[in-house]
DNA sequence: ATCAACTTGACAGTATCCTGTCATAATGGT
DNA sequence: ACCATTATGACAGGATACTGTCAAGTTGAT
């Protein structure tokens, strides 16, 4: 008789438990990384998808997969910091461009150098392979429980 | 030439991305399945912890890697709730110990009947092989994470 | 026995995410 | 041109985590 895969609930539960923790260690070394220059993980997180363009902060929420709220405050934070500055968008009269600074831009370049850095320090060593069957099945399971969020909620 | 194993820092890149998405879904879907007695997350696996007997928030906490503080928030909530009680610590005077009340174990006892049979839904299909060796990297990743982040703060 | 060091709960403040709601701006179908 | 829908920013409020600080309880070394 052949086993079918089926793992048991344990299994499942440490990697949560995995997950949660490197989750948490992840947005540490992010905030220490930033740290000189003021920026935390959310905030240079939010610098970078407008680096290479100007966005609304609708936008850059849809892009980061988090509320329009969440980013708003952050964004606001950040003007307040000198970091962007918000520019009027001839295509929308309400959607506010957010738009790097020189300050901006230059905490971003320190955050970016840190941070290839910090990948190369952390990565060495560990087998490519593990880490892209790592993620794909990360991924898998991210569609298993966002679907089944999506079902339950349906039913 | 024997390649070393040297990841492109893209690799990691797109692990953290997996374990930022699978993160969000989880949490999102703990609060789901506790929704229906009034639990979130972080409050049924507080719940958790007390489950085989009595212990103060400190020690909720060290169990559950977090701070004293926020443990004692939701420990706060859940006493208002009704799901726990404080009882005088015969070992120590001010670390009253955080108990269970029956209106506690029964919602309790509804997540954890409710995780067993998302577990299976999640689980079923998936190679165990893969997610002990996904856990054991996530593992060692976080230990690199937490060991570099600790050498940063001493130099 | 005394006193320093640690532990604990309590309180204040902050960061980051969320939902809900509102008014305004943009868009698409009729 | 009109109107319903959608998108957007703004504001309010809540949940969950953090750090910092204080006073009180506990413990251990001397």
């Amino acid at each position: 008789m052949i086993e079918r895969p089926h793992p048991h609930a344990n299994d499942i539960t440490q990697l949560i438990l995995a997950v949660f923790r490197l989750n948490g260690a992840l947005i540490e070394a992010g905030n220490r990384l930033g740290a000189p220059v003021g920026l935390t993980s959310a905030r240079w997180q939010v610098l970078g998808v407008i680096e290479h363009g100007p966005a609304p902060v609708a936008h850059v929420a849809r892009t980061m997969g988090l509320a329009r709220q969440s980013v708003q405050q952050t964004a606001d934070a950040l003007e307040r910091d000198g970091l962007i500055e918000y520019r009027p968008n001839p295509h929308h009269r309400r959607a506010k461009l957010m738009c790097l600074t020189p300050k901006g831009r230059e905490a971003l370049d320190y955050v970016q150098a840190q941070l290839a850095e910090w990948s190369e320090r952390i990565g060495t060593g560990l087998d490519p392979e593990q880490l892209r069957a790592a993620t794909e099945l990360l991924h898998s399971i991210s569609a298993r429980v966002e679907r089944d969020s999506h079902d339950e909620e349906a039913s």
